[in-house]
DNA sequence: TTGTAGGCGTTATCAA
DNA sequence: TTGATAACGCCTACAA
């Protein structure tokens, strides 16, 4: 009935369970249950018999069974998912976010959605079938109200990078407008009138956002965007590297680009540099990339505080585990351009070259 | 004593249980579960009766509940430990880890050790109180044997990247010390001979391999490595980057450098710049880069296939959980040398120059 | 200060 | 084919 083997044996069949440590110490199992949950009412020296036992058994709390029992039904975990846990952009959220549940003493599922909506809604039920205790999401698709089904179990959501559509929840997201628009602002200061955007599918809302910074800083300050240089719907590298070609083979070609997220510029760098024109052509990224400043010239970025969307929503989320009734915040976080050289390369004179 | 609301009421207490839902078709229990679990031996109309319920009632399995009962404790999650998250190898190691899991229906919980054994152990401790069903581990300091105690619960581990030390494991590594020879031997063939090489500490085992293998390469074919060219123990970038401009500063200087892991390389550069070299000294480096091909010269590698890595490692998981007792297994990975131009820059003539 | 009984949501047993 | 009941490891309630 209990476990009949020292921890030296091999055949051992189970883990110790709280009964083993109870019978070992020669107490009742609630004791024990006392001691491991620093209640009180328990006499020294009986807690020590008991610390003594689960040191000799090598006894740990099987935590998920303690989850299905205790009032708060809390399983002391979180789930977290992203497009893609290879981008350095949700690599580093993911980092920064299991900082924040470690130091909550929580543990962190993950999953990725690849953008896909059907399976961020799989990933989600997978999550709310292990009872996470709330839910970090950047979100895909066009509708999360499906959370409300899941807000059944009770587990709060926290948006990042992009609001949740159809629901109410706490969000952390960039400045993404403002960020593109002070990125055409710093293009047109260094003469630049013919700017070119590529950016991901409107659907995304960042995409959507940015997009708009970028024709309402047009309009005020390069007399209007030229629909011709606007390109969305760039899922992947090798969509915004084709886009990019096309871009630089119209007549009159743009003389400087903004790319709407890293992916993008991977590719418009590619391709600028197959045309050999990554002199000529001023390019500005949004988001961050490693390396950006060896490149020659260096990349000139719109970075964004990766650090801060993810402890942000991190925390928002264990503010509303212990207030679950506060209203919703939306924390937004402030980009910051980095100039390193190719967002600085001047228009060509002449007027309108070429 | 049954939920008593419908899921569009708000003051929803409680997540249906099975119980609810056998309930609500009108059958015991026990043929909820059949039902659920895909066992025989249930009419296909009852079994209609029991899914229409399971839908009205948006009933979704308690896993956890489910795992403390079945006889093999299954929790159908994984864990997952990594020095960095936020570090593109471990992103991508990650990723495929986590694909791969996802498969097999099973949930993967990450954590960062920052290369610190403590915290690795710690972790583990909290993966193991989750009642994971294995481990998948890129293992820090220099004993792992605290596992064979985590063993009593029966989570199998797998190690990626380097072997555990003082415990066997199924295990997964990169062929790091051929990989660095065949960097040393594609330096010589364009004419270096004072390549110098910059490591990690000697106690983590990919740095010890690499090193080993840039030695054996130069006694073999360079007439043997100058121990002044030989910097270890650079856990950081910025600690990489005092490091090249030392070597740099030397009379005679190396006239190409090898680096062994993507940080160090990416100090090594700084450092290249910096002096102004980078189109002189050449540089391979060990595990590739996003924006590689983007520098100028563009960056010769030893690149790792990181994705091979990360679904062996899981794959030998998934078969050592449906074999336990076969004996353990070590794949080595092939590592590839991509060419790009900066492993291509000639030694200068003259002999030994400058 | 300590222990016993009961229950969480599920799966396992075994009788109907 | 079906279901009542026990059991998993733990926490809660309550009694001793």
């Amino acid at each position: 009935m209990s476990a009949m083997q020292n921890k030296s044996d091999k055949t051992f069949l189970r883990a110790p369970t709280i009964k083993d440590v109870a019978v070992r110490a020669g107490v009742g199992i609630k004791t024990v249950s006392r001691v491991l949950n620093d209640e009180p009412n328990v006499r020294p020296q009986t807690r020590e018999r008991v610390l003594a036992a689960v040191g000799e058994l090598n006894y740990r709390r099987n935590t998920i069974a303690s989850s299905i029992r205790r009032r708060d039904q809390r399983t002391a975990s979180i789930g977290l998912v992203v497009e893609d846990l290879a981008n350095p952009f949700a690599a580093r959220l993911t980092r920064v976010v299991q900082d924040v549940a470690f130091q909550q003493s929580h543990l962190v599922l993950v999953g990725s959605s690849e953008g896909v909506a059907e399976r961020e809604h799989e990933i989600v039920g997978e999550f709310c079938s292990r009872r996470v205790d709330g839910l970090i999401i950047v979100p895909s698709g066009t509708d999360q109200s499906y959370l409300r089904v899941e807000h059944t179990h009770g587990a709060p959501v926290v948006f990042v990078d992009r609001p949740g559509r159809r629901i109410k929840a706490d969000t952390v997201v960039s400045e993404n407008a403002s960020g593109v628009a002070e990125a055409v602002r710093h293009l047109v200061r260094h003469g630049h009138s013919r700017i070119a955007y590529l950016g991901d599918r409107q659907s995304v809302y960042t995409a959507a956002q940015r997009l708009s910074g970028f024709r309402s800083a047009m309009a005020e300050c390069a007399g209007g965007a030229d629909q011709r240089h606007i390109r969305t719907g760039l899922r992947d590298g090798a969509k915004a590297y084709q886009a990019t070609l096309d871009l630089l083979g119209q007549r009159p070609a743009p003389t400087a680009l903004v790319c709407g997220n890293n992916i993008i510029t991977m590719g418009a760098l590619h391709a600028m540099q197959q045309c050999g024109v990554r002199e000529h052509v001023a390019i500005i990224g949004f988001d961050d990339l490693e390396l950006a400043d060896l490149l020659q010239p260096a990349l000139t970025v719109v970075a964004q505080d990766v650090a801060a969307l993810g402890t942000e929503g991190a925390r928002l989320l264990f503010e509303r585990l212990k207030h679950p009734t506060a209203p919703y915040r939306r924390v937004t976080v402030p980009v910051r351009l980095i100039a390193r050289g190719s967002g600085e390369i001047p228009a060509p004179s002449g007027r309108e070259g070429r």
